[in-house]
This record gives C-alpha cells, sequence and structure tokens, in this order.
DNA sequence: TAGCTACCTG
DNA sequence: CAGGTAGCTA
C-alpha cells in the first residue's frame, strides 16, 4: 500500500498538513536522521521527509505522537539553494595580443597548402583564382563556380574514369549511393553553400539560379561542377539520387554509370575518395577564406597587456585548469596548454564568431577562469574549472529559439557557415545520419578517406594526426564538434550538469548545448542522456538503500552521502570519471535525500508496488538546481 | 498528438 | 549508451 503523492495529499488532514509546513517541506524529516521508526506513525501515513508520502497500512505508530524529528537543515534552504556560487571574477583576459597579422599569412599560407592540395589531385592548373575564391573577389558574385571542365578531365583521367563511368554492374551503382553522394551533391546545392554564397544583408542565401535536373559532362559540357560527372544526362546509363527534398525541393540528379571506361567498383570508389578528399579540402579552405575576411573585423584590438597567450599558457584550453596544476589534464594526446584545435587569442571583445569557427583552423579561445572562487580550499590540483562566464555570448543566442525542429541555422556567424559546410560535406542534412551524429557516427565516418596532408593543411597537430586511434577519428571528431552533432565533449557535459540538474527541460538543454544545432533527434538524445543518467543514478540509490536496510540501518541519520563514500565514488566515477570537476555540494545533499528516501521505501516494503519509485522521483526533481552559467561555454571542450 | 519519462533490453 | 516501448500529461 503505498500511495501515491496526490493520494496523499489528497485524504491529508490539516493537522498532517501542520507538520509539513512546519518543516516547510518536509524535506528535513529524513535528512535529520528521523529514525524509521518515527515515519511509521502518524496515522497510517508516512510522511515522507522529501515530502513524499507513504501511506502506511499496518504500521501504525507505536510512537505516536513523537516529533516529526528537528530538523538542523532546512528544507527551504535546501529548495532554494542557489548553486555553489560562481563568482564572475574577471579573468584578466585583456585583449588579444596574439600575433593576428602574422598568424593570418600563416593561415593564409596553409589555405594556399590547402589549395594545392587540392588541385593537385585533380589539376592544379586547371583551378584558376576566378573560380570564385574570396581572394579572386568573386565570392560574391552568386553561387560559386566549382571545378572547371578540365578539372573534371583531369579527375577522371586520375581514375581512369572519362566522361561517364562505364558499368552495367549494379553493385557499382549500389557502391556509388553508399559513398554518400548525396551528401556530396547537396553541398553544392544546398545548406553547403559557402559564406560568401549568403546574402550578409538578409541572412538568407542568394538567390540561387534554379537547380538543374541533370547537368552534361563532357568536353562539350559548359559545367564547371566536378559533379557533373554525376549527373551527365546524355550518358547512356545511370541512376537519379534524390536530393534532400528540403534543401532541394526533391528534385534528383542522375548518377551516371555509362559507357567509356571500365568503371571497376575500385576505380568508381576511387573517384569518390577524391571528391570527397577535394570537397572537404575545398570546404575547408573556404571557410578559411570566409573567416579571414571577416578577420578584420577583430583587428581594432591592439596588442594590450595581459597577452593573451599568457592567460592561455597559464590555463589549459582544455580542461581550463590551471597551467601549474600538476595534474592538468588535457586533452587525451594533446601536450599541456595545447588544444587539438590549437589556442586562440582571449579577449571578451572578441565576436563571438571566433569562438567556435577558428577552433577547426585556428587556435581557440579558452577564455577561461577560475573555478577556485566555489572550490573548497581543499580541493584536488586537477579538478575541473569552469570556463569563463564572460564569454561573450551570441546575442539571442540561448539556446536555438527558432525551437527544436528548426531548420538549419542561418546565422551571420562565418562560422555557421563552416558548420553548415562541414555539415553538408561530412553528412546529409536532415538525414539519418545528422540525427546520430555522436562518438557512434562519428566512428561510422572513418570511411572518408582522409588525406594525411589535409590534416596538417589543417593544422592537426602532428601528435594529433599520429594518435593511435587515427587523425581521421580525431578530425572526423572535431567536424562534427562543429556542426549539430553530439560529441563525446557535449556528453561529459551533459554528465557534469548532471550534477547540478537531474531532470533538465529541453529549455535548459537548449540554452546550454547552444553550440549544438538542435532538431528533435539531438533533443531526443540529449534527453535520452539525462535518462540515462538519472537510471544509473536511481539504480545505486536503490542498490545502496537496500543494502544499508538489509544491513539493520536503523535510520536515516545514519545514511550519509560524503565525498568519500561508497555511493558518492561510484556516482562521480561514472559522471565525472576523470575527477577533475568539483562536485557541488548540493549534489551530495540530493543524492543522501534520495538515498534516504530509497532506504525509507525499501525499509516499509514499498517496492513491493510496482510504481514505488514514482514518488520518490517526484521528490528528487524537485531538488534540481541551476546550472551555472559556465556551462554555457562549449565545455568541458 | 507531442513531449517526456521510466523500464527493459542489447 | 541507444533503441524500443508503454504510460502519463497537457
Amino acid at each position: 500500500m503505498y500511495a501515491s503523492s496526490n493520494t496523499f495529499l489528497d485524504r491529508r488532514s490539516p493537522e498532517h498538513l501542520q507538520p509539513l509546513k512546519h518543516d516547510s517541506c518536509a524535506l528535513c524529516t529524513i535528512t535529520d536522521g528521523l529514525d524509521i521508526a518515527v515515519l511509521l506513525n502518524n496515522d497510517d501515513k508516512l510522511t515522507s521527509p522529501l515530502g513524499s508520502p507513504y501511506t502506511m497500512g499496518s504500521s501504525r505508530a507505536e510512537l505516536d505522537g513523537a516529533d516529526p524529528a528537528p530538523q538542523s537543515r532546512d528544507p527551504l534552504h535546501l529548495l532554494s539553494a542557489p548553486p555553489p556560487l560562481l563568482s564572475p571574477t574577471a579573468t584578466p583576459c585583456g585583449p588579444k595580443d596574439w600575433p593576428l597579422r602574422t598568424a593570418r599569412h600563416a593561415k593564409r599560407a596553409r589555405v594556399e597548402n590547402i589549395r594545392d592540395m587540392a588541385g593537385s589531385s585533380f589539376s592544379p592548373s586547371l583551378e584558376p583564382d576566378t573560380d570564385g575564391a574570396p581572394e579572386g573577389g568573386q565570392g560574391d558574385k552568386g553561387p560559386r563556380e566549382w571545378p572547371p571542365d578540365g578539372v573534371q578531365a583531369q579527375r577522371a583521367g586520375r581514375s581512369s574514369v572519362v566522361g561517364c563511368w562505364s558499368s552495367e554492374d549494379p553493385a557499382i551503382k549500389n557502391q556509388l549511393q553508399n559513398m554518400k553522394c548525396q551528401p556530396l551533391l547537396k553541398f553544392r546545392r544546398s545548406g553547403g553553400l559557402p559564406p560568401e554564397d549568403w546574402d550578409r544583408d538578409s541572412d538568407q542565401p542568394k538567390e540561387e539560379t534554379p537547380l538543374e535536373e541533370t547537368h552534361s559532362f563532357g568536353s562539350d559540357s559548359p559545367s564547371k561542377d566536378p559533379y557533373d560527372v554525376f549527373t551527365d544526362p546524355h550518358c547512356g546509363d545511370g541512376f537519379d539520387v534524390p536530393l534532400n527534398r528540403k534543401a532541394c525541393g526533391g528534385k534528383k540528379v542522375r548518377v551516371q554509370t555509362a559507357s567509356s571506361s571500365p568503371g571497376t567498383p575500385d576505380t568508381a570508389n576511387a573517384l569518390m575518395a577524391d571528391i570527397l578528399k577535394y570537397e572537404l579540402s575545398r570546404a575547408v579552405s573556404m571557410s578559411v577564406d570566409s573567416i579571414f575576411k571577416i578577420m578584420p573585423r577583430l583587428e581594432p584590438h591592439p596588442p594590450a597587456a595581459a597577452p593573451a597567450a599568457v592567460v592561455v599558457m597559464e590555463r589549459s584550453a582544455v580542461t581550463g585548469l590551471p597551467r601549474e596544476s600538476p595534474l592538468s589534464r588535457p586533452r587525451q594526446g594533446t601536450p599541456p596548454g595545447t588544444s587539438p584545435y590549437g589556442e586562440a587569442v582571449c579577449g571578451s571583445t572578441l565576436p563571438e564568431v571566433q569562438t567556435e569557427a577558428l577552433s577547426l583552423v585556428v587556435q581557440r579561445a579558452p577564455r577561461l577562469r577560475p573555478y577556485a572562487l566555489c572550490r573548497p580550499p581543499h580541493q584536488h590540483h586537477g579538478e575541473q574549472e569552469f570556463p569563463s562566464s564572460h564569454r561573450s555570448e551570441p546575442q539571442g543566442s540561448e539556446g536555438n529559439k527558432g525551437g527544436a525542429a528548426a531548420p538549419v541555422r542561418r546565422d551571420k556567424n562565418p562560422c555557421e557557415g563552416l558548420k553548415q559546410e562541414v555539415l553538408a560535406t561530412a553528412g546529409a542534412p536532415g538525414s539519418k545520419v545528422r540525427c546520430k551524429v555522436n562518438s557512434r557516427s562519428v566512428r561510422g565516418a572513418r570511411h572518408f578517406a582522409l588525406d594525411p596532408g589535409f590534416l596538417g593543411d589543417l593544422c592537426v597537430p602532428m601528435d594529433v594526426q599520429t594518435r593511435a586511434d587515427g587523425p581521421q577519428s580525431m578530425l572526423m571528431s572535431t567536424l562534427f564538434s562543429l556542426n549539430d552533432g553530439l560529441t563525446t565533449s557535449h556528453l561529459k557535459k551533459a554528465k557534469l550538469m548532471f550534477f547540478y540538474t537531474r531532470y533538465p527541460s529541453s529549455l535548459v538543454l537548449k540554452t546550454f548545448f547552444h553550440d549544438v544545432q538542435f532538431t528533435r533527434c539531438i533533443t531526443s538524445q540529449l534527453i535520452k542522456w539525462f535518462s540515462n543518467f538519472r537510471e544509473f543514478y536511481y539504480i545505486q540509490m536503490e542498490k545502496q538503500a537496500r543494502q544499508a536496510a538489509a544491513e539493520g540501518v536503523a535510520h536515516t541519520g545514519a545514511l550519509t552521502v560524503g565525498r568519500e563514500s561508497e555511493l558518492f565514488r561510484t556516482l562521480n566515477m561514472h559522471y565525472n570519471k576523470a575527477s577533475d570537476f568539483q562536485v557541488p555540494e548540493r549534489f551530495l545533499e540530493v543524492a543522501e535525500m534520495t538515498l534516504r528516501e530509497f532506504y525509507v521505501a525499501v525499509s516499509l516494503g514499498k517496492d513491493c508496488d510496482p510504481s514505488w519509485k514514482k514518488p520518490i522521483y517526484k521528490v528528487i526533481c524537485k531538488l534540481d538546481s541551476n546550472v551555472p552559467e559556465e556551462f554555457k561555454a562549449h565545455y568541458p571542450d
């Protein structure tokens, strides 16, 4: 007989309510070591210390009149206690003095390298500067023209494929389809528009010439699109590849499989690999270009005191740990103080455009400040610190206000352009693949053949390039981390957020994962994560409570959750495996209350009821704290 | 019906 | 951790 809280409340008389009122919310009864016997009295109803109702059928009180336990912990305090104070102490992070100009030149050189690489894969001489590259000043003249005919021919020749593939083999067709030709096509035709193809005024894609159903390919073809190899209507054979309905209106393009070359699967694969490499290179190249086009906006910040580099040197860009900490824990495979993405300038005046886009090719601004103000003095070195809360948030960017199912964001932020390009290059927007952009997807995306030179041109550090688990995975993780997918970093962040909130709302998730392009899928995945977290949390609580009950623990006061307790260790190992995050004290309190709730329920035999946990859930869900603003940063990345 | 949740399973 | 499913609620 374990009534729901509603039932309890409905049946509760004012006399029953009064003690609760006195206790403010009845949270304290249990937390203060109320003997379990006390809980068994009170007229068939067990007033859960945490407000959860336990209606007793058989355990009438031998202890009638017993004081429902004094409280030493103000329940209101428990409920309303603010999260650990995070004083927004400004990090002495002055305007960047990073040698931007030099860096720009370096980046440009890299861009040229990328271009050269791309060109050399096909035909360097056949990719004139007039192809719409920003340097050519033609980047704003509408949709970019893609490699000219010669490029295709060169590539085709290199792959022993001229014009159209010649194969009737359905296996080849299938392979072609499986090789992401659709996303590639979409890259050209949909969200993959390079930033310069966006109307800066309207924030919308520029008027694009209507998509052609097919493009011809051949010596007489005016097309300069390498993808036209797929779309030549003059090729006898082929198959239609439907384009993304949203982006392309459901148009189809025709993938050719016609006649003039042997067209083995290998050649097809090679060609597709070339295309992939080329497009990845090109996408990054264009993104770098687009970023540098806006770089002058960053330059008004002259070198000043508090060099950013000093700040960077003092703090890990990854964890925000003080550099002097012997336990600083930079990202795996990354030298201390070095991010796989490099380190960026630091300055609150930097526009937000730099906070994400440059992470791929430029060093990223950690702009961190210590969490020390809310950290106990005894805190171990190496424990996680929060990123700076004064990270300049994009205006109105608290989450994607457009809604969970909002389409591709059209931000002025050039990094969005990069995101879109990367997204369009690496996955199909709106597809299931995009929905599942997580560690699994990243692993699954390794079929992308990445040229080692590409990694070098991306400024991926050598140690990263040579990581044991492969540079591709690293890069793909990086790429995906820039788009709307969830990465392991997000997972880690979610786990740490769990220390504050067990039941985050969608709004909270969107607010604190603002670097994620929210879709219904992404939202569901995040919610699922927290659901899994809760599952583990409650399992541990129940386990511990049963153990305590079995061991004959007499009263809840004997049940505490300290940092040295086994329960906490287990939880900490799960949500904070590296133990580099200072778990807020509040979490310990909530855990303790949860444990006691379970203990009481188990002790009273409530677990006979299939839904005996629901009242506990109902209580615990009210104990969420606000997540510190610091988590809004792309933490812990 | 959509959104959220817990539960179970792999 | 994710997929599937069922239950609940607005």
